[in-house]
RNA sequence: GCCCGGGUGGCGGAACUGGUAGACGCGCAGGACUUAAAAUCCUGUUGCCAGUAAUGGCAGUAUCGGUUCGAUUCCGAUCCCGGGCACCA
């Protein structure tokens, strides 16, 4: 019988199922001396376009891995489910009526029908589905607890808020005010990201995604639920360096965590509308350029806007605030190249030198960021360089690039300190005609020609005259926390987490509403708190959920006769992905989402592979509520995914992404037909190394067929249906020992050394075929150890054949071959020779050979005489098994 | 603009710690088997030049330069491509 993939792979998957081979036993039964391996993929969404051959790409690299390590004695849990909550089966109910939870169950059958008949070794007995309510009561579980907790500064880790310390003297309303402003979890008024068309507030990462797909975001002011991720900004940061992730991930996260350094700085204000003067905050990274700060601006949000303006300037910066809270986010980023600002009438005093300086109001700054106002130094900003030039601001310049040095400097060692004084512009006395290149730069930042941002030394700048920026940022630092007038800080770019979404398929919030505007949570035994069923899921468009017309279910009533309302929003998509991988150690447990004993052997996840596109959103937010169960002593580890692994993207034939506008998208399904699964995976692993994004070839994956039939054909006589006449069991030669243990340690160190590339391990198994038919006779043994070699990549092929040859069924039960070092050495190895670097002759020598028998045979070979005739040997560089390089002049 | 990656045959990609560039596969060309085709098997396949040929010579890992006996690998500059961030003060 020739190779029939269709019926061998129907048959082991059958096997598979009802043998529960890929069955993680349940922790009591656990062989807890075995070590642990837990290798995840990044559960998917189950969209009714089915499963896309990139599903399958980083599916099969798990796949191999968890074989791989269950075949090394390891106790190995390797489970998949569902990220069933989420917009585009909410979008789809909204087409045509189908309930989302139908749709869903719809899409997860045929999901998990596609990924079965790949042969993906699941314990399905653990499959999570974050719709389900008994996952996602533990997604409310959480949230109360975040609701129910703080951030204690002082011990730098969350605490319940029973144990926050209450200012004495306070009112029951301002101690219900002061707890609610500490919760991790906990509703803001404040402009968000609104989407009409979806009808719904996003998330800052969601933003680019959904504008990318034709929708608008614009800036709305909303009371939304936060979590409060900021408090974790350090940690997050600190804590990547002890991670085996890729660099450009933890570069991503960094960036998005915007760690800087700063100081804040407070100017006293000077208004007509002020009796006495009033104090305004700066954040600025640059305390240095604080002597060249000749104005500031605030932002038109801002508080103290309203008390500063002056009579004359109010209508104008009225207009203005007015103007820019209507600009969309997209108009916002389209406009910035041209700056617009109010004067507010009012001045503020520069603490460093004491000038008056006038405030303004724009909206290049943001009110979310820092305190909302910057001191502004256009001689060394670029931003407040252009706005300076639009309204006529002094620029002054207070650094100099490190190349004007000894040109600008005149060092004067004074008598008492030795200090190193720089003098500036002005200080004619010393000498400063001399320099042009001095003074060129000094003409050019004062009329704006250049703007120098970069670090330097400090001029102009009293106190802080020639001290390296570094060292200015210092002193002045310390100068103003002396003097009372700020200190230093450090601010993040990244914002706590916006939390609700106005849509009807997510967890609903477990929080009630009373009527005087206080909040009252669910208590733990109240939820899961479903939702209901509606007619129309179509969000109301006000800003409020679908769920928000549900009157049953909105109101109701404590047993005390308290009415309350329900809080109508829902949790975002990322909210059941934020821990999934905690409820697949315990799913079935009812008691807690995860018990700590089985977290403590079972975490971190040891490889999880997935996509680049959630190195923000996803992977920060599960590393942020690890952290958080973490400090509560809900489970033992502060990082959920020791190794991450990023998959390339498979793109299409035609080299662009595979997407149905092309029409280049190949379906896994047609794939499998054609060639089966087991070509299907194997030519996934050889397109190339995991990480990077290849085209898929149509022609590629008829190859793999070919090698798999090559494989095949060696082994089973075709006409016959026997064992193939040529393999006997007789110990194998020396021939076949040598290439069986090179391969053998090639696959084994592919397999362990965590890079992927398993495309070499593909390579060696195609070179250890085409060895094999070379040979007159095969030894049993040898063809045993190949195919237990290839069955983590091929299983199906390799259950059959493993049968075939007499084996009892169940390949993956067998332990992983072993390889002796002195067996994978070649016998001989083929030296070059070559003068001065150009390589003269290929010789074959004994492994091993020494110094003196390479170099004498470089030296009686014809082709290295010949190019080293009537020329002086200067040396010989002789190494072992490789080469011999004969220099002359 | 800033911060990360990366440029190797017709294509996907190999190459340990600086030591034979192009493994393996695809494609292509030629051949065997066949009435024929498919399938399969064998041979060749970086470019240029010389030779009937085995073979030999030169160039070659984006470009230019450096270090070295020797560089795809290390260093510097430039160009191109991909990704991330983008009024974050």
């Amino acid at each position: 019988m020739k190779y029939n993939h269709i019926e061998i792979e129907k048959k082991w998957q059958r096997y598979w199922k009802e043998n529960k081979t890929f069955r993680t036993p349940e922790f009591d039964e656990l062989d807890l001396t075995k070590p642990k391996y837990y290798v995840l993929d990044m559960f998917p969404y189950p969209s009714g376009d089915g499963l896309h051959v990139g599903h399958a790409e980083g599916y099969t690299a798990t796949d191999i891995i968890a074989r791989y390590k269950r075949m090394r004695g390891f106790n190995v849990l390797h489970p998949m489910g569902w990220d069933a909550f989420g917009l585009p089966t909410e979008q789809f109910a909204i087409k045509t009526g189908i309930h989302p939870k139908i749709r869903t169950e719809e899409c997860i059958a045929r999901f998990k029908q596609q990924l079965n008949s790949i042969g993906f070794g699941y314990d399905w007995e653990r499959e999570v589905n974050t719709s389900d309510k008994d996952f996602f009561r533990w997604t409310q579980w959480i949230f109360l607890k975040l609701f129910n907790s703080y951030y204690d500064i002082e011990e730098d880790k969350a605490k319940p808020i029973e144990d926050l310390k209450i200012p004495d003297g306070l009112s029951d309303e301002q101690i219900y005010n002061f707890i609610n402003n500490q919760r991790l979890a906990y509703l803001a008024d404040g402009p968000v990201n609104w989407c009409p068309e979806l009808g719904t507030v996003l998330a800052n990462e969601e933003v680019a995604e959904q504008i990318e797909k034709g929708f608008t975001v614009v800036r709305k002011n909303m009371k939304q639920w936060k979590l409060r991720i900021t408090s974790y900004a350090d940690r997050l940061l600190n804590d990547l360096n002890n991670l085996d992730w890729p660099d450009n991930i933890k570069e991503i996260q960094k960036n998005w965590i915007g760690r800087s350094e700063g100081a804040i700085i407070k100017f006293k204000i000077k208004s007509e509308k002020l009796s006495e003067l009033g104090v305004i905050e700066v954040f600025t990274t640059r305390p240095d350029t604080l002597f060249g700060a000749t104005f500031l601006v605030i932002a038109p949000e801002h508080p103290v806007v309203k008390n500063i303006t002056s009579d004359e300037n109010k209508s104008e910066i009225e207009k203005y605030i007015d103007e820019s809270s209507k600009k969309s986010e997209l108009e916002r980023i389209e406009l910035n190249k041209i700056k617009s600002g109010v004067f507010t009438g009012a001045f503020a005093i520069n603490p460093a030198n004491g000038k008056e300086i006038p405030i303004y109001i724009s909206d290049y700054v943001l009110m979310s960021y820092g305190t909302g106002s910057i001191m502004s130094v256009p001689g060394h900003d670029e931003r407040d360089m252009e706005f300076a030039k639009k309204y006529n601001i002094d620029i002054e310049p207070v650094v100099i690039p490190e190349d004007l040095k000894d040109s600008a400097i005149r060092k004067l060692k004074t008598e008492e300190s030795g200090e190193l004084i720089l003098t500036g512009r002005g200080l004619k006395t010393i000498g400063f005609e001399d320099s042009f290149e001095y003074k060129d730069y000094i003409r050019k930042v004062t009329d704006g020609e250049i703007c120098y941002y970069k670090e330097g030394y400090a001029i102009n700048s009293g106190f802080l005259n020639g001290l390296a920026t570094k060292e200015a940022k210092v002193k002045v630092t310390e100068w103003l926390s002396d003097n009372n007038l700020g200190y230093k800080t450090i601010n993040y770019r990244l914002r706590d987490w916006l939390f609700s979404r106005q849509r009807f398929w997510g967890e609903p919030f477990p929080i009630l509403h009373s009527n005087d505007g206080k909040i009252k949570a669910l208590l733990y035994d109240e939820i899961p708190l479903e939702l209901p069923e509606v007619e129309n899921y179509k969000p109301s468009g006000t800003g409020e959920s679908p769920l928000a017309n549900i009157s049953d279910w909105v109101n109701i009533e404590s047993p005390s006769g308290i009415k309350y309302k329900r809080e109508t929003n829902t949790m975002p998509q990322l909210a059941g992905s934020s821990w999934y991988f905690l409820r697949y150690i315990d799913p079935g447990n009812k008691n807690n989402f995860c018990d700590i004993e089985k977290e403590k052997y079972w975490m971190p996840v040891d490889t999880y592979i997935g996509g680049a596109e959630h190195s923000v959103g996803h992977l920060l937010y599960a590393r942020f509520w690890m952290k958080f169960l973490f400090d509560l002593g809900l489970v033992t580890h502060n990082e959920p995914f020791r190794k991450l692994f990023n998959q390339g993207m498979v793109l299409g034939e035609d080299g662009v992404k595979m997407s149905k506008s092309r029409g280049n998208v190949v379906n896994p399904e047609d794939v499998i037909k054609d060639f089966g699964a087991d070509s299907l995976r194997l030519f996934e692993m050889f397109m190339g190394p995991l990480e990077t994004s290849k085209p898929w070839s149509t022609e590629g994956i008829a190859g793999m067929n070919r090698f798999l039939n090559r494989v095949w054909r060696l082994i089973i006589d075709e006409d016959s249906d026997n064992i193939n006449t040529k393999i006997i069991d007789v110990d194998p030669s020396e021939k076949e020992t040598r290439i069986l243990h090179r391969t053998i340690k090639k696959i084994t160190n592919d397999l362990d050394d965590g890079d992927m590339k398993f495309n070499t391990s593909i390579a060696q198994m195609m070179i250890f075929i085409n060895e094999l038919y070379k040979m007159e006779t095969l030894s049993k043994k040898t063809i045993q150890d190949f195919i237990l070699l290839l069955s983590p990549f091929a299983p199906h092929i390799s259950e059959e054949i493993w049968f075939r040859i007499g084996n009892p069924a169940g390949i993956s039960d067998q332990s992983w071959p072993k390889f002796i070092d002195e067996f994978t050495k070649q016998e001989t190895v083929t030296v070059a020779f070559s003068v001065n670097g150009k390589v003269r002759a290929k010789i074959e020598m004994d492994f091993d050979a020494d110094e003196k028998s390479l170099e004498q045979t470089a030296l009686d070979n014809e082709s290295i005489k010949k190019h080293i005739y009537g020329k002086n040997i200067k040396k010989i560089i002789t190494v072992r098994n490789k080469m011999v390089n004969v220099v002359v002049s």
